[in-house]
DNA sequence: CGTTGAAATGTAACCGGTTACACTATAGTA
DNA sequence: TACTATAGTGTAACCGGTTACATTTCAACG
């Protein structure tokens, strides 16, 4: 492996010389600039990172935890965070690890700052467990709660209200799946469609569900279809669900009942009927963390939330 | 910072017994173990990683090239390989770029080596490119070609004769999607459903679609659809396109026409008909291509290719 | 009782960069 | 002419670990 005093004995100068010409820092000559340069070129040398990083304290490392990686909904935040990043010149240090086990997040926590990454992106805990972090840090997928750590939330009020907005015109009896309202973000938007349903005088009842399968969501939701004439599900999955086991019972959508999911996941384009959805913008979520994390890392010490706007999607599942 | 000076200082000992304990080499004393173990909890001490690869050339760090995030295929492919590294330690370091960018691969992988990563994991290259890389390498999503590098291919032979035999009983004509033969592994694919229909006397039809726009292939598709009994497209994406399109133009699937994809995307479960295709296997090309690597890590020097089983899925687009 | 060897520990070089500080040569200034 | 400032370069400490080698202690053995 070629090394920096490889470089400086062959050009006859100092590593002193050779590390001010990499980093254009400091004074040197033309005429040794350019000796040195074409030494470099000649060897194909490249500078070890890993010892920069040892006395600099800076990696251009970014580390990032995400809960799952077949999730499109994180994916596309990261594709969102990447985008930044690599346009100044960090690379992204990924693990994995669902939001509930602590344990695991704070080795992860460890690792990172371990290889002295230069900032730490991860999903928002569930519960507080006091992780120890002793880097730039920012949340995403969060709700807008207010402590000392910078929070990247999607819009949970107004997309509570787009969701109602999308049927108040034509449903009057609206059954509201959800999740358990101890997830600070789905309870935003549960209760913010509660607050505009209120408003609007229309009936409606909430359903928590389980949160792992979709399917069987689906199957008890249906037994009851024929008491409301619209159904907010917890998100596109489940949506899709019911659509699917709606055909297999022949019933239409959305005369028989209307459906409305959340995220505007792929899948919304393809089932039949198309869904109605509200995009979270995933991959704006990604960038405004990854901005905001940067401001972070260059010595801005604001710790204020940023709100990430959503998108009600008229598709067919919807009049 | 904690370091091991500060560690050894406290517990009265050299920073070389310290190391020791750290990294259960070496003689220590029951007594000595004890007292600095203590010291290193109460003071909540862990080892500066950078420090240890530069001495070592070990990071512990596997870098990993992927095309496109929101691509599931690739997504699992990345879990798989996941799943099998951290069980040893490893972290992921992940870049992301398209295939043709030469470049941004050289690039990337310049970047994994001047972190010292133990080895480089990414999807196959279509050109060969003479990449300079001196790290343990193997590539994934990769036709069967013989070289020096480590390939995981997908059985695409295999899976050619798969969607032949998912039709054979049924079809007596067949339109044949496909994307350029130049890609290597379609070039497998397509040359075994071929060598298959020939021998079952079967009459086929090649199609080469743009590679970028599923809707516009599905339109340009459904203008021929007559002619044909069965269509086999390039993947779950343009198949969904094809369904979507044919139910805006009420034709039936099986019954005027059976459809074939290829991958098992979920969107195949929630589709109207679901579809029927051919499973690669993404997260067991992942975990192969992981314990490849790790193999050529720790000292075997074979190169021979790994291929991965495909598994047909038959759903209800076909007979 | 002197010798041997193993256990326990310490010293300092090393990994490959960066940078504070020192030094030299030369141009500009009083 | 003597002094100062600055451009250009070099020396060596430093980042925080690992490890080869040296040293000390003490039990076992002939």
């Amino acid at each position: 492996m070629t090394t920096i005093r490889d470089i400086a004995k062959l050009a006859n100068v100092s590593v002193a010389t050779v590390s001010r010409i990499i980093n254009h820092s400091g004074k040197v000559s033309m005429e040794t600039k350019d000796r040195v340069k074409q030494i470099i070129k000649e060897t194909n040398y490249h500078p070890n990172q890993v010892a920069r990083t040892l006395y600099q304290k800076r990696s251009k490392m970014i580390g990032i935890i995400i809960p799952d990686l077949n999730n499109r909904f994180y994916t596309q935040i990261i594709d969102g965070i990447q985008e930044i990043i690599q346009k100044y010149g960090y690379t992204a240090l990924i693990s994995f690890s669902a939001s509930s086990d602590n344990a695991k997040y704070q080795q992860y926590i460890n690792n990172f700052e371990n290889n002295n990454v230069d900032g730490i992106i991860t999903s928002a805990f569930t519960i507080n467990p006091n992780f120890q972090i002793h880097t730039p840090f920012v949340m995403y997928d969060s709700a807008n709660i207010k402590d000392s750590v910078v929070r990247i939330a999607s819009d949970n009020v107004k997309g509570g209200k787009e969701s109602i907005d999308l049927l108040k015109n034509s449903a009057k009896n609206i059954l509201i799946q959800h999740w358990p309202l101890t997830l600070p973000t789905i309870k935003e938007r549960i209760e913010s469609m509660i607050t505009e349903l209120n408003k609007l005088h229309i009936n409606f009842v909430l359903e928590e569900t389980s949160e792992s399968d979709p399917s069987i969501a689906a199957q008890s939701t249906l037994e009851k279809y024929q008491q409301f004439d619209a159904i907010i599900t917890v998100n596109d999955l489940y949506a899709a669900r019911i659509i699917k086991e709606s055909q297999r019972r022949n019933l239409k959508i959305p005369d028989d009942f209307q459906i409305v999911g959340y995220d505007n996941n792929i899948l919304c384009e393809y089932t039949y009927p198309t869904i109605t959805t509200i995009d979270q913008q995933p991959e704006l979520i990604g960038k405004v963390a990854a901005q905001r994390l940067l401001q972070l890392i260059n010595g801005d010490d604001s710790t204020q939330n940023s709100i990430v706007n959503v998108l009600p999607i008229k598709r067919n599942s919807t009049y």
